[in-house]
DNA sequence: TTCTAAATGAAAAATATTTTCATTTAATAA
DNA sequence: TTATTAAATGAAAATATTTTTCATTTAGAA
C-alpha cells in the first residue's frame, strides 16, 4: 500500500520540516501517479500548475524525502534518478519499461542467497537493491 | 571468472571495432582492478599516463563496452553511473560500501519470484537489477 | 605501402546538479 | 491574533556531467 499525501505530510511535520505548499505540491506530483519520474520531470509537472516554483526547490524537497525514505529512487528504468512514492516495509519495484508505471511488491526471498553470500565472502551486508523491468499488459497489447 | 583485457579486446575486435591504444587503455583500467569507477575517475586514472587522451573517448569507449556487455553499470555504490569489469553469463555484484570493491556472484534465485510477479501482474518481465551492498572484511576491521 | 572508414581530441553546447544569498514564510509562543 | 525566528524559497551563479560537432589522425584491410 502506497503512501498518500497526507501519510507523506505527517511525516514531514513529525520530523520538524515545513510543511510549504511548494512541497505539497512536490508530493502531489509524486503520489498521485504511478510512474516514476525524475528531477525534471517532476519540475516541469509541477511548473504548469506553480510556475513561481524553482527547480532548487524541486532537488531539496527530493533529498528530504528521500532520505526519510517517503520516495524511493529507482534505477532501471532508464533514468538514473527516478522517483516513485514509497509504501510502508520492506518491498521493491516492477517497472515498465515502456510506459514507466510501477508495481510494488514484497517478499523479495533473498534472505538465502544473503547469508550465503556473507558467509562465503565475509561481507557484512547492509542492504540490497533489486527491481524487475517488464511491459506491463496495456504496453503489450499496444506493441502488437 | 572476470573477463580479462585480453578476452575483452578479442570480443571487441570480433565487433569489428578498431582496437586503438586508447582503447585498450581504458579497458586495462577497468579490468586491472576490483573496484566500479566513474567516468570521471577511469578519466583521472587513465590520464595519469596518458594525458592526451580526451574525456569523450572515455565515454565513447564505456557505451561500447557497456552494450556489448564486457562492463557492468553498477548502481548501489553511491554514484548513478560506475562501471566494473563484467564476467560470462547471468550474474549480479556485491559492493563495499567503504571501498567500492566488488564481488560478482551467481545463483541469484530470482526465478520463482519473477514468476510469481509476472502471473500476479500480467507484467512480461524482461530483466531484473540486483545488487548488494556491505563492507568486506578489511573495512569491517578498519571500522574497529 | 596505400587507402578508407572509424576513431580521436578539442571546443562548444547541452544538460544536470549544487551553492550562495537576499527575501519570504510556516509554525511556535506570547 | 500577532510577533518572532529558524527554516524554506527563488534567482542567479557556479560546478559537474554528458553529448555534439568537426577537423585531424590512425587501425587494419587490401
Amino acid at each position: 500500500m502506497r503512501l498518500t499525501e497526507r501519510k507523506v505530510a505527517a511525516i514531514l511535520r513529525q520530523h520538524s520540516y515545513k510543511l510549504t505548499p511548494q512541497r505539497r505540491v512536490v508530493i502531489q506530483a509524486i503520489a498521485s501517479n504511478q510512474d516514476h519520474l525524475t528531477p525534471t520531470a517532476i519540475y516541469e509537472r509541477v511548473h504548469q500548475h506553480h510556475p513561481s516554483i524553482g527547480f532548487v526547490t524541486i532537488y531539496r524537497t527530493l533529498e528530504i524525502l528521500a532520505q526519510l525514505g517517503l520516495i524511493c529512487e529507482l534505477h532501471a528504468g532508464g533514468s538514473c534518478r527516478s522517483y516513485t512514492i514509497s509504501a510502508p516495509g520492506h518491498h521493491h519495484h516492477l517497472i515498465c519499461s515502456n510506459c514507466s508505471r510501477v508495481i510494488d511488491f514484497t517478499g523479495c526471498e533473498l534472505g538465502k542467497v544473503e547469508q550465503d553470500l556473507s558467509s562465503k565472502t565475509g561481507f557484512r551486508i547492509e542492504g540490497h537493491l533489486l527491481e524487475f523491468i517488464g511491459l506491463c499488459q496495456a504496453c503489450q497489447r499496444e506493441a502488437t
